[in-house]
DNA sequence: CAATGTATATTCACTGTACGGTATACATGA
DNA sequence: TCATGTATACCGTACAGTGAATATACATTG
């Protein structure tokens, strides 16, 4: 697992990500994803043991890739704190414009597989969303939010996460503004007054 | 579909409702629905065109429901506008800690059927967030808002959506007292300062 | 009243297909 | 020759949906 992949290996996850964000791991079928890889079912057997192992496996290539999106938006954008994360929510709100947006898949998943908390993808869903959270505690924390840093870093991961499900449904992002408008206000509630 | 259903119709809903919700759409099939109802599979068919419309009868059924439910946790809160809202939370922390909880049928349905956005189960979904989205649009007028009812009413419904997704994968329901502080700050700020 | 017709409601048994996973054999290079 | 990798063909199952027959209810008519 935390070997160096092979090429085919990698084609396959990579053949799997794409078709399980764009449909959902459920109507996706064994079948598609070796013909999008080009490789037969039988090879794909090979290197992954069963349909569940390959789920895992696109959502473990999902972890850093995101993480880092967040990370750099927040360091991209201009102004303190609060307007960096707001940032977060407009890069977001760019990014649902696209028709093929589809939204979080570890939140997609996790709906999919309700049913099995145990669930290897569900173990790196829950690990993934807390990677997020703590990241935004310690930047909320540095900039000076004490106690409350933990508090609002667990509100901004819910209107982060409230965006990708109500957009996904509405396909309206405009959602998303108002939840960076939300996002800014309360992590400047958390600071001690500037002057 | 507006005419009273026959007892029979009304037990396949209500054994569709149970199951869909328990489990999700597409991991229950309609034998299985058939059987929880006491009806062959054939009846089934003979009252549903497809699985689709049972589908959508599960939603239809849950609309009102849900938004009487939120009526009612406001009107039961003592306190202000923003008291009663957060007191919306509170009752859904409460109803979280359940281990049968399985989060929001209509955001479940919508990932399930993402890649079929005209799906009359995505119309429902849509209509039923709409109307629950424009019921806190009201309140907050009425509590003197102004033209920032429409923004915060989004911001609360993106709080409580994002509740459903992210306790649904943590299995946290303290996210929802966190998100019900967060909801209670937005109101107050679009209120008019008391004194 | 009895015989008949018709719409509603229900059942058993079936079809076609799509799916996850596998048995077995073949190829290739160290 | 042995490990790695790929291919063809297949298995058993589960699923959405259907065909054809049957039962019940109730009205029409001789």
């Amino acid at each position: 697992m935390s070997e160096t992949p092979t090429p085919t290996q990698d084609r396959i996850v990579k053949a799997a990500s794409r078709l399980f964000h764009a449909s959902g791991i459920r109507a996706v079928s064994v079948d598609a994803v070796a013909l999008e890889a080009g490789v037969t079912k039988r090879t794909l057997y090979y290197h992954f043991r069963s349909k569940d192992d390959l789920i895992a496996a696109y959502l473990e290539g999902r972890d850093q890739p995101n993480l880092s999106a967040f990370q750099r938006w927040f360091d991209a954008a201009p102004g303190d704190v609060a307007d960096k994360v707001k940032g977060i929510f407009h890069k977001l709100e760019e990014a649902a414009q696209h028709p093929h947006w589809k939204g979080c898949g570890f939140l997609r998943t996790s709906v999919e597989l309700v049913n099995q908390p145990g669930h290897p993808a569900m173990v790196r869903g829950r690990a993934h969303k807390m990677r997020v959270e703590s990241w935004f505690c310690s930047v909320l924390a540095e900039a000076g939010a004490g106690p409350q840093a933990s508090v609002v870093a667990r509100q901004i991961m819910v209107l982060l996460d409230g965006c990708f499900s109500v957009v996904l449904l509405h396909r309206e992002p405009a959602y998303m503004a108002a939840a960076g408008d939300a996002a800014a206000i309360l992590v400047r509630a958390s600071l001690p007054t500037k002057r």
